[in-house]
DNA sequence: TCGCGTCCTTAACTTTTGTTGGAACCGAAC
DNA sequence: GTTCGGTTCCAACAAAAGTTAAGGACGCGA
């Protein structure tokens, strides 16, 4: 993937959440930016570790998540190209979560040191980095609420319209499909359940003639009981300037 | 509470977190601050409501909060002194959520404009506002593991010992007493589980010996086992600016 | 084409958590 | 002091989720 297609999708990205100059844009686009690939299911920044770049996705699908001393595993966030997972680490340097990928992905490269020029220069653009950490943590708060509050069949089918509603920025939603590479493994591990359990999840929703998901793919069956079910206020994803 | 100590909380604050000099927190001090009297469990700013102003905690303990469609309730986290719970609303104007207060609460509030310019004025001082608002994110973070991962009693002794070591930096903590002015119904909404179970879980930690709740005050029987059992690590929480 | 490994699937059983309803306790207001 | 409302506390039962174990589907590489 050409360096060019990498940064339109960032750009394509910020201009939905955010207002910004033709200037700003051109700024963007001529960040130095080295692409790197890595398999699927592959670290790239471990929990601990001092971060020097901010990581933009290229290509392919990446995961957050952290383990605790018991061994269990909670994935806080799913990531799709366009995004910058790790954008906290420019202030956060040591990482205290770990970013990795769940497809062979394409990731960009951007240094701390070249973020941080750009944004004494334009505090404009510091501005839409800021709003888009802040939109960040306005999804871990969703998240939140969505493994402490919903039944899991909700906190399943809300996960798929977030990630959903985020891939239609992109381009990426094919009528009733749209891919969502988790293994049920790690769909548990997204909403706090065992794969077992997340199994059973899946089961339901299939026989009740709401979602289908199949290797890594969602097709939805009926879309009324579907976003029902979700309890789904896009709200919280501020995909708009002005709010 | 006269204003200079309702500013000198949120310096020592800031302090503790980043590094700032003392040009920086001379301008900081210089913040024009309007302060207000609200009562015990009353909303500050609503879910859905476009703020102007942030607002800055100098004496109280509010909570953050979402409810859902089905009338249920997540806490999201709880605030002290010295802090500003919704720093974020500066470049996120419309609320995804709740901010209320638990107790009786003085509250400072900052225009919002007064910030920006500000920022503008000093990028280092944006930068210190940025990783604030960065650090919440990260408590997020620990929050969503909490609730997805741990079962219901670490669970409550990890909100508590956050709690703690948050009370710490402001020097109210007595020994193996701190505040936690939460109910029981409070306390299952932060943990996602019900009142009752919330019931269950401090009445077996009282009998096993590890921590006391009795009319909001925590009192610690057993630090190891409060430690062992909250599996805690407070790396996530950034107080060190080299972090 | 076979065999291997990963993921998916299911069943049986256990544990945790939710629900309902009620009693005891306590502080604030009258 | 008495009453009242909110909290705390508890028991019995129901539902949701975890655990363990095992068979089946599928894709990949030898």
């Amino acid at each position: 993937m050409p360096g060019d297609a990498i940064r339109a999708a960032l750009v394509s990205r910020l201009r939905i959440s955010s207002t910004i100059s033709e200037d700003d844009i051109r700024e963007i686009e001529a960040l130095p930016i080295s692409a790197r690939q890595f398999p699927a299911e592959t670290p790239v920044v471990r929990d601990g570790e001092r971060a020097t770049d901010c990581c933009l996705i290229a290509d392919g699908f990446c995961v957050r998540s952290k383990t605790i001393a018991s061994g269990k595993r909670q994935i806080l966030s799913i990531h799709i190209p366009g995004e910058i997972p790790d954008l906290m680490s420019l202030f956060l340097r040591v990482m205290d979560h770990e970013l990795s990928t769940l497809t062979p992905s394409t990731l960009g490269f951007i240094s701390h040191e070249t973020l941080q020029k750009l944004h004494r220069r334009s505090p404009n653009i510091a501005e839409v980095f800021w709003r888009d950490t802040l939109i960040d943590a306005a999804m871990f708060r969703e998240w939140i609420v969505n493994v402490g509050q919903r039944p899991a069949p909700s906190r399943l089918a809300h996960v798929m319209i977030e990630l959903r509603e985020r891939l239609r920025i992109i381009g990426r939603v094919d009528g009733s499909n749209f891919e969502m590479p988790l293994t049920q493994e790690q769909i548990g591990d997204a909403l706090g359940i065992t794969a077992v359990h997340a199994n059973r999840v899946i089961k339901q929703l299939r026989q009740e003639g709401v979602v289908e998901l199949h290797r890594g793919r969602v097709t939805v069956l009926d879309e009324r009981k579907f976003l029902e079910l979700a309890d789904f206020d896009d709200r919280y994803l501020h995909q708009s300037p002005t709010l």
